[in-house]
DNA sequence: GTATCGATGATCT
DNA sequence: GATCATCGATACC
């Protein structure tokens, strides 16, 4: 079942954390590509390290649309790392830092190039490059067509991930508002980014 | 036009 | 854990 905007419009933070085990689905001309969101960071209304603490500029435009849509921006260079909007204030979002992949593995290898599992969508930018999501997928609906998250009861064989499985630290590569917990992920899962990070790291 | 800065990743040790 | 390649977006002249 694909999450619907009631689900995005809820508190930042929650959403950030339920969106633990929920399904991303790519479906490109090149064939499907998903995979399990193990990881995720909450960017939050007067955050430092929030896009939309300085105000609207043309590159995060799309974190002040509506929620449930994508907000994807370049990093780096050409690197991508893909956000959802959320939240009920405006300018809020979660970042997708890490899958577990789960459809279309030949095409993510291609993609990267790489065969190795672990190197496929652990790290924003990875994922990105893995499920071809670019740009053009920003301010993308994601609640219809052909980028979505499904509900972790969506696929057959996995089963939903535990509250007390779910770990929460501070957040990754961020100088500003370095201390927020604002960060979720599977304990002891290989595919999330970053193993043992712990508080205040 | 030009300088600066990353919500990174690959490649070392 | 440390270093660095790399370039789009932004701010400022």
């Amino acid at each position: 079942m694909i999450l619907t905007a009631s689900f995005y419009a809820e508190d930042t933070v929650e959403v950030a954390q339920r969106l633990i085990g929920c399904f991303l689905v790519h479906d490109t001309d090149a064939g499907p590509a998903s995979g399990r969101i193990v990881e995720t960071e909450a960017y939050l209304v007067g955050d430092e390290a929030a896009h939309s603490f300085g105000g609207r500029t043309r590159r995060n435009r799309a974190v002040f649309g509506p929620v449930g849509h994508a907000y994807v921006f370049a990093v780096y260079g050409n690197r991508y790392c893909f956000n959802v909007v959320t939240g009920n204030r405006g300018g809020e979002a979660v970042l997708i830092r890490a899958l577990e992949p789960v459809d279309g593995i030949a095409l993510m290898q291609e993609r990267r190039g790489t065969s190795n599992p672990l190197l496929l969508c652990s790290g924003p930018a990875r994922l990105a490059q893995a499920l071809g999501i670019g740009l053009a997928c920003s301010t993308m609906r994601l609640t219809d067509g052909r980028l979505t998250i499904l509900l972790p009861d969506s696929m057959p064989g996995y089963l939903p991930i535990p509250d007390d499985s779910i770990a929460r630290t501070t957040r990754i590569g961020v100088t500003k508002s370095r201390d927020l917990p604002l960060r979720f992920f599977v304990r002891d899962n290989r595919y999330v980014s970053r193993q043992n990070r712990k508080m205040g790291q």
